[in-house]
DNA sequence: ACCTTGACGGCCA
DNA sequence: ATGGCCGCCAAGG
């Protein structure tokens, strides 16, 4: 993350990560790296997935909703089943080929376009 | 203190 | 299209 004058704090990056996760609508998705851009930590994309890999613990918060920039499931083996993210995902309406999300594009959300 | 390992992503061959 | 390299930076050994 890039740090200006300020100093943020792990911890507190960790939180507004999860902040913004919670606001991904269900049926749709979004990346590490557009995460990372919004909160103006655009590079630190690697963070997010720190966050992530933290944010079970944390209550409400869409893990299955952030694949990586290719719309890939990287993410999948952090949900007890192998399988988990692909059966959370489908239910709310999405394809999943080949640890692949179908027609990515389509059901991006990114938050710099959406928040405001 | 040093080295390795990631739920990443951009660039270049 | 694919793969390797390399910034990025927190954690763990």
């Amino acid at each position: 993350m890039r740090r200006g004058k300020i100093n943020i704090r792990r911890s507190d990056f960790y939180e507004m990560v999860w902040d913004v996760v919670r606001l991904i609508p269900p049926g749709r998705v979004t990346t590490y790296g557009h995460i990372a851009e919004y909160l103006g930590a655009k590079g630190s994309a690697r963070l997010v997935g720190y966050a992530m890999n933290a944010s079970h613990s944390q209550p409400d918060v869409p893990a299955h909703r952030v694949v990586n920039r290719k719309g890939l499931l990287t993410g999948k083996h952090h949900f007890g089943h192998p399988e988990r993210m692909q059966q959370l995902l489908e239910a709310e309406g999405l394809i999943v080929q080949n640890d692949q999300i179908v027609d990515f594009e389509k059901h991006l959300w990114v938050p710099s376009r959406e928040l405001r």
